[in-house]
DNA sequence: TCAGTCACG
DNA sequence: ACGTACGTGACTGAA
């Protein structure tokens, strides 16, 4: 049996263009409608696999549809240029995919649809049609699926006549009739105003068509008759217009659409050209294989080095050389080591050294060991601070290391997602390198190669290394981000691999009984829940807890995700009136989140053998310049209610007599935010030191500090965090829970009293536009390709990210300071205190109970001190004997 | 592997 | 008119 698949080509193009966000490339190629379009063809072959293909575009611009009706398709916004540049590239794929490609000047692609579904219906052949555009639907027939795109791109939903009859209570025909009768905005037809879906409808299902509604206005009542009478002409004009004309003279020949699958090798290097990496791997085309692809590939000899040659090689270690550390795992405190190589270039002749693990930590490795804790000999590597620490674990000590590419590329672009040897080189136009995962393949996958290609490999990482280094070290200089990169972050990278190897002591035992607390008083509220509801259920599921709610309780759904209804505390908290099993739930998913993540998730990484953990801090992540955690995450440890707060008691010195010590900036983004406005009022309140919420409640509505309310004090905060995050009044008002005429009132006041910060929101979102990237006081800069973006939504979030990066990263940029600062002066003043924690304005420290006085007022000095800004600093101190009691 | 939810600053 | 507050990571259930 055959299949014609037939793709409306325009269409799917805009669907997959608004649908996905705006992706590109290295070379600035936007590629999102591609990409959507990718997907949707590949699903549509592994699913329908159709014999017959093809794809219909729109051609020209003026269609005989204009000569009726000149106003046709009027008034719509013209195509980006970030979707028509896609266009090209789209028909470039087809023929990679070896799909016919019809387009015909003065049709649309609806009416070769037509034309082609109309052949194949007399044929009786069977055809899915693919499109976003319901007015397909009057093609439907015994012998046509029409599948019209639902939110997403490749989810579609199916009809055929018998569905349409279901939804609309319409033949295919009538489609037609519809669109008469209501008119379509985004093509500008009229249809008769005042009549939507609904009435539409209506009248068809007792008249038929137009012809027959308008013969029968008599049964129509009041202002609906007048108005169908007025525009009984537009709805004949609108009936025509909507009719896909199904007479195009054109090649309708059956075989001229067969399809007998895509070209592997086009396909390969279309998908590398654009960059679709889960594709690639998805697809399997078989071994990458770079010269095929035109690649550059260098020369170079892999020597692997054993006991018998140690000795003569490492005599050639001179006093700086690239070197890479291959440590596999996610979490490098407990990676398995493979090895270290060293790269070295003399007289064009690439040389690399390969030094299986088991080799280094021997006897044997003792000079390389020694060479590599030198601090005189400088290194160059790809992510200095995972190499510290796999080595660390293994007793090995780095030292010495004066450039690491991986942190040098993360400042050039820290929202890069790609992050690697093998992205990194393409993305700087370097001889090309096979990913990882080509090599050793992923997840249960994951094998080392035999020994000669697995130094091959890595020797073309050290390599890949070497050539990305001087690279790097330029555009760093040209960004001016040399003195962010050698005098902070690298520093940082040694400190914080430090920090982490340290780890944090945990009460492992409280940490038990806290979980057996949490395990009876869920067992609690479980059975009562299940009382409540009637009926037993998983709680833990969002789609069960939906339908109990929802259906079986009948409580009002107000708010919906992707797949089904909300269920998340925003609504359970408007539901608990109604229902006193909705508290419960609340209440059993507080404890539920505490136990599984805080007491379980936080007891696996207990080291049993020291009963600490060890966080490993990405310096490389966050695209505002922050630390993340990991393994375990300890920047969010609850603090916020009570009953998790408690988990900090778990957190205790590792020494006895020790105290856990914590300092956090004061209000430092809106300090931040003082200093880099300048607004003369926000400056004023912090040199005063006045409390930032009560003064902005006071100065926004205009009263005494007497009169200022807790309500107040709690809108006045809401408007500084919004203005912080990039102020929106729909975001205000949804945080408030006021409408957003007075969210917007709100801010229009706030800006009116501080308007500093209302001419900083405007300048930097023009910097932006201008430059294409905001930055923070050191420099760190943030790329905003999307702040020109056609689309509202994506140029909006672009522009309130503007306005945030340059707060949020400014105080990154700060307590990374301090942190640096920190750690010198506790060796400089031989201190036993140790610095544990960051989370992200707060440090936190083990003290011995004779440098209490002095860390209580050294570390607050650091903090403050530790970059000069235009308003006072201030961090608070406390101490206890857990981070609990450091409050 | 993705979506939903929720913990933190 | 459009629909989101900025930045993260971990766990669970459901495909």
């Amino acid at each position: 049996m055959d299949k014609l698949i037939i793709i409306d080509g325009n269409s799917i193009a805009n669907r997959a263009f608004y649908a996905l966000p705006l992706l590109s490339n290295s070379s600035g190629l936007h590629t999102n409608a591609v990409y959507g379009f990718t997907t949707m063809l590949l699903k549509l072959i592994e699913e329908e696999k159709p014999t017959h293909f093809l794809v219909a575009f729109d051609a020209g611009k003026i269609t005989f549809r204009h000569k009726e009706y000149t106003e046709y398709k009027g008034g719509r916004a013209k195509t980006p240029s970030e979707l028509s540049e896609q266009f090209p590239l789209i028909k470039e794929l087809l023929k990679a995919f070896k799909i016919p490609q019809f387009e015909l000047s003065g049709y649309e692609a609806d009416d070769i649809i037509g034309t082609l579904t109309k052949a194949a219906d007399a044929k009786g052949e069977k055809v899915l049609l693919v499109s976003g555009d319901k007015d397909m639907l009057q093609l439907a027939s015994d012998h046509v699926t029409v599948a019209i795109t639902r939110k997403g791109i490749t989810e579609v939903e199916l009809y055929n006549p018998a569905e349409i009859k279901e939804k609309y209570g319409l033949t295919p025909a009538q489609i037609i009739d519809l669109k008469g009768l209501m008119g379509d905005t985004s093509d500008n037809i009229p249809g008769i105003p005042g009549v939507g879906e609904k009435t539409a409808l209506k009248m068809l299902h007792e008249f038929g068509t137009v012809e027959e509604v308008l013969a029968n206005t008599a049964s129509l009542k009041g202002k609906m008759k007048e108005k169908v009478e007025e525009h009984a002409k537009d709805a004949i004009m609108s009936k025509e217009l909507a009719t896909i004309f199904r007479e195009v003279p054109m090649e309708t020949e059956w075989d001229t659409f067969r399809y007998d699958g895509y070209d592997g090798q086009a396909l390969a290097g279309m998908f590398r050209k654009l960059e679709f990496k889960s594709l690639l791997e998805k697809m399997d085309f078989g071994a990458v294989d770079l010269e095929a692809e035109g690649q550059v590939v260098e020369s170079m000899e892999a020597v692997v080095v054993t006991e018998a040659n140690v000795g003569e090689l490492v005599g050639k270690l001179s006093d700086s050389g690239v070197i890479h550390v291959e440590a596999v795992g996610e979490n490098p405190h407990q990676a398995v080591n493979v090895g270290v190589v060293w790269f070295t270039h003399d007289e064009d002749v690439n040389t690399s050294y390969y030094v299986p693990f088991q080799l280094l930590k021997g006897e044997a490795g003792e000079p390389l060991r020694a060479w590599l804790a030198d601090d005189s000999k400088k290194k160059q590597l790809f992510d200095l601070h995972r190499s510290i620490l796999a080595l660390a674990w293994q007793g090995i000590v780095l030292k010495g290391v004066d450039f690491d590419v991986l942190l040098a590329a993360y400042l050039l672009d820290p929202t890069e997602s790609n992050l690697t040897l093998s992205g990194l080189s393409a993305k700087y136009s370097l001889p090309g390198l096979k990913a990882d995962e080509d090599v050793f393949g992923k997840g249960a996958k994951f094998r080392l190669p035999e020994l000669t290609a697995l130094s091959d490999h890595l020797g073309r990482k050290a390599m890949a290394t070497a050539r990305l280094v001087p690279v790097l070290a330029e555009e760093l200089e040209k960004g001016e981000m040399h003195q962010l990169f050698y005098e902070l972050e690298q520093p940082l990278a040694s400190v914080l691999a430090e920090m982490e190897l340290r780890g944090i002591a945990v009460d492992a035992e409280g940490l038990k009984a806290l979980g057996v607390e949490l395990v009876n008083k869920l067992d609690t509220i479980m059975s009562s829940i299940y009382k409540l509801a009637g009926v037993e259920f998983n709680i833990n599921s969002p789609k069960q807890l939906g339908e109990i709610l929802f259906e079986k309780l009948g409580l009002p759904a107000w708010k919906k995700t992707k797949t089904g209804y909300s269920t998340d505390a925003e609504v359970l908290e408007r539901l608990a009136p109604y229902n006193e099993v909705v508290g419960q739930i609340l209440n059993y998913r507080q404890l539920a989140k505490l136990q599984s993540t805080y007491v379980e998730g936080l007891l696996k990484e207990v080291r049993p053998e020291t009963g600490k953990v060890h966080t490993y801090y990405r310096q490389t992540i966050a695209a505002t310049g922050r630390l993340s955690s990991q393994f375990p995450n300890l920047q969010n440890i609850p603090i916020r209610l009570e009953e998790g707060r408690k988990i900090r008691k778990v957190f205790v010195p590792s020494e006895p007599g020790w105290y856990i010590l914590a300092a956090d900036y004061s209000q430092i983004e809106l300090r931040v935010l003082a200093h880099i406005s300048q607004d003369e009022k926000l400056k004023e309140a912090f040199l005063q030191n006045m409390d930032i919420h009560t003064k902005t409640a006071m100065d926004v509505f205009g009263v005494e500090e007497s009169a200022v309310d807790a309500n107040m004090r709690r809108q006045a905060k809401a408007v500084n965090f919004g203005i912080v995050y990039g102020i929106s009044d729909y975001g205000l008002s949804q945080n408030l829970d006021i409408t957003r005429r007075d969210a917007a009132q709100f801010i229009e006041q706030y800006f009116a009293v501080f308007q500093g910060v209302r001419k900083y929101m405007d300048d930097i979102v023009k910097d932006a536009r201008r430059d294409g990237y905001v930055t923070t006081l050191l420099q760190r800069r943030r790329y905003l390709p999307e702040i020109t973006h056609s689309n509202f939504n994506l140029r909006s979030f672009a522009e309130r990210t503007a306005m945030n990066t340059p707060i949020q990263g400014t105080a990154a940029d700060i307590i990374k300071l301090a942190m640096v600062q920190m750690d010198a002066r506790l060796k400089k003043e031989g201190l036993k205190s140790r610095m544990l924690l960051q989370v992200h304005d707060e440090l936190v420290f083990e003290v011995p109970e004779e440098e209490l006085e002095t860390m209580r007022r050294l570390v607050p000095e650091v903090m403050a001190g530790a970059l000069k800004l235009d308003v006072p600093l201030s961090a608070d101190v406390d101490y206890g004997l857990t981070w609990y009691d450091a409050k």
